[in-house]
DNA sequence: AAAAATTTTTAGATTTACCTAAAAATAAAA
DNA sequence: TTTTATTTTTAGGTAAATCTAAAAATTTTT
């Protein structure tokens, strides 16, 4: 059994293992908002565990048993987001940080359950995949909108930034998920995305469409 | 901001006051599953936060803020009791464990918009009332199955036992809240009770009878 | 009112999760 | 290949919540 702190470092490398595949001590101190020192007292807890492999200046990663903690959390975590989301009438930039908490509820009865009154849904309320009870992902195929050319079109089906400003930004902008677009023009001065949304023609920064995600159903 | 130790602690203190005046020290350590040297620790922590009123050897009483910090949580912890009974399926003898955890998630507008879904709900599954957000209950006039005569009849409205097994027992005999029964006899030899209900006599113990709250709808 | 039993508190440690400051290892630059 | 910069680790400490053992206060019994 881990505690609170234990699972969320262990979640902290699962995430950043997704990015580079050497997770550094700094690293996991900046995501967690505490010191490398700390960071590598508890590496080293995890490591005695058997729930990471470390080498000295090496970095982490997760064994398989530290990678499916991980995943359990994670699943938990975006399962919470859609309860909240979908039955309490949350909004999608409200959901973050009470997830973080509900996540660390201990009850195997309690995630099966949850994820069978929601109906086993397949993504959390920012499009995140929400892996089943056995860790298993569904296959995804996004692409984000920066990478899409003049006349693509696609449906919004996920974000990669959670931030309640970006959020709420995109609420503002009718760009919530499910909804669909194609790309009107690309302005060379400063790569801002001219759009095509529910008739309406929109334009959104470059740094907005970075982080949008995009299931392509064709090409122009 | 209290630690979930802490509102553990008040919570117990809270349930503790509710039977007697003066709360001791051991009769903490022994709910608390802790030992009375650890008790007076937190009890010198909890007073100077002016959460207890404590003098040395004279036992603690809550003071108006801890008291409704105690309340608050005990009214989180039948919220997700119901919330568990009612939207997840589970049995009254399976969420006690659960919502000791659930109770410590720091959100109101969670607790506010869960009260919301689940219809505003007076009681938990156990029959305990559950507080308004301003820590009100509800008047409620329960009395012992075992204090009633024969010939009077009434509705189960509540348990003063939570134990997985006096519940389980309870389910398996028919004794569910909302079942209506009329006593028919006490046997003088060991004090059981012979109850009618829907429509079949049945025999429960002295033991049971005694942690049974009937909502008297009148005597004889 | 003593003596005995019980309850409660203190004293001194332990464990977990942190911290700061300094040393050591590794990586990057000159 | 030194020097410099960055990253990481160690050393030593703190605060919260526990514990055991022993002392002190209170209550009960004789
Ligand atoms: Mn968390
Ligand atoms: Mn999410
Ligand atoms: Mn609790
Ligand atoms: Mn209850």
């Amino acid at each position: 059994m881990q505690s609170y702190t234990e699972e969320n470092y262990l979640k902290t490398i699962y995430h950043l293992a997704e990015k580079t595949t050497n997770v550094q001590t700094n690293a996991i101190a900046e995501q967690m908002q505490t010191k490398p020192a700390s960071v590598t007292d508890m590496i080293k807890k995890l490591a005695d565990k058997g729930l990471v492999d470390y080498i000295k200046y090496q970095g982490v990663t997760l064994t398989e048993i530290g990678k499916n903690t991980a995943i359990d959390i994670v699943r938990k975590h975006r399962l919470w987001e859609v309860f909240l989301v979908d039955k309490l009438n949350f909004k999608w930039d409200e959901v973050h940080d009470v997830a973080e908490e509900l996540e660390h509820i201990k009850s195997i009865e309690l995630i099966e359950r949850l994820d069978e009154f929601l109906g086993f849904p397949k993504a959390d309320p920012h499009g995140d995949p929400i892996p089943d009870k056995n860790g298993r992902f569904a296959k995804t195929q996004f692409i984000k909108l920066i990478e899409l050319k003049i006349g693509d079109h696609g449906t919004i089906t996920g974000v990669t930034q959670h931030s309640s400003a970006f959020l709420k930004h995109l609420e503002k902008l009718g760009l919530t998920l499910g909804k669909k677009i194609q790309i009107s023009d690309v302005t060379d001065f400063d790569g801002s995305v001219e759009i095509l949304l529910s008739g309406k023609q929109i334009n959104i920064s470059r740094e907005v469409a970075k982080h949008i995600l995009i299931s392509s159903n064709g090409k122009n």
